[in-house]
DNA sequence: CATATTTTAGAATTTAATTCTAATATGTCA
DNA sequence: TGACATATTAGAATTAAATTCTAAAATATG
């Protein structure tokens, strides 16, 4: 018994060792820059060792997702329930996630953060610049609804996040093929809860304008 | 001049078939496992003639990124900026971008949708399981607010997505390493909008518990 | 202690990205 | 138009990196 703890203990220790060297090289230079040889080198395996414990490199990357993915979950129910009332139990998750990032920052890269950056290496000083633009006219057009009184006052850099987080959330699921509520249902559904988000108490009246919903 | 153009288009539309069969291949297969060659079949383009134009594989798929999110951003500013009253602009603004995505599904899945998709080739199972109970438990824990009437009630899939949508963004943007608001002060901002958009009216003043903000 | 199983090594192979050279097409200008 | 310059295409040659394979070392079992 002993014995057959201490292989297990042994194995997942290399394993689990080419995981974190694996998540180190990733972080530093890109999954595809990254070469198994890299992983080698960091984690003092060989190629052999590491073709053993893993079907491919894929997969070792898939592995190094799922590793953190369960980490990251494990903490948010149990926040997410030991609260009983609703507003608490939103507030603490909110404020798990956020602290979980800023505490694992390298993890939450490789998770939440693998969009774009793959690619773009070189081309990333193009696409700052179109992003940069972009931010810009949207944080423009709220300063100025902000002047009429009829948003309410945030840090800038939210108003995006507030907006247009769910809207990206919501398309994940719907792109996943997942039962996702239709489209035109979410349309009104997270307009509203955008709105309930944005708006300030004394607008929170407003009438739908000529083309509003 | 004529011929000008007619090379400058002869040359951008060879350019524009590679990038459209790029996006066709890594729609389909992904993007490791699509090869220039497959892109060659493909677009009916030489190996030479698309080393030609793009840099490398990576440059390719940076090109593919910039040619769907230019169109995207194109469209979401001159909706914005084509509505006055701020309730209308959000409105349809999430109305843009959910109907974009509806319509261009494959570009929708390569820009918005390739954070771990890319890995979990064979683990798709296990993640998928892991993820179908996460979800379940999360929204089990909105279902049991509802019944005390201190959550709106909503599409069942509409609340993480509206709890957890702002939260990735502001992360992104706290990652990407570009002045964010403060960790400290996010959590508070965005958990009053999280509320804001979910609470119901009769539920709105509920004071935070002992553990609360 | 002898045997079976798991793990490690690293060389050999295979696959796919990238580079290179030459040919072809296209545009410019006298 | 015809000679020259530039941009584009083609595909073979090269290089880099993933993956496989064989055998040795370590570990567990009885």
């Amino acid at each position: 018994m002993k014995t057959l703890n201490a292989t297990h203990a042994a194995s997942k220790g290399r394993k689990l060792s080419v995981i974190q060297a694996a998540l180190a090289c990733f972080t530093e230079k890109g999954y595809s820059d990254t070469s198994i040889n890299d992983v080698c080198r960091m984690s003092g395996a060989s190629v052999g060792s590491i073709y053993h414990h893993f079907k491919s490199k894929e997969q070792l990357a898939a592995a190094v997702y799922l590793e953190g993915i369960r980490d990251y979950q494990q903490g948010f129910v149990q926040e997410l329930e030991g609260h009983d009332r609703a507003r608490d139990g939103v507030f603490a998750i909110v404020r798990f996630h956020l602290t979980w990032v800023e505490r694992n920052p390298d993890w939450a890269r490789f998770l939440f953060q693998k969009r774009y950056a793959e690619f773009m290496g070189d081309t990333e000083e193009e696409f700052s610049r179109l992003n940069a633009e972009f931010m810009a006219r949207v944080s423009g057009w709220f300063r100025k609804h902000i002047g009429t009184g009829s948003i309410r006052r945030l840090p800038p850099d939210l108003y995006p996040a507030i907006m247009l987080g769910p809207c990206q959330e919501y398309s994940r699921i719907y792109l996943s093929g997942h039962h996702a509520t239709p489209v035109k249902d979410a349309v009104k559904e997270i307009g509203d809860a955008v709105w309930l988000a944005l708006g300030a108490p004394s607008a929170k009246k407003e009438r739908p304008g000529a083309n509003g919903v």
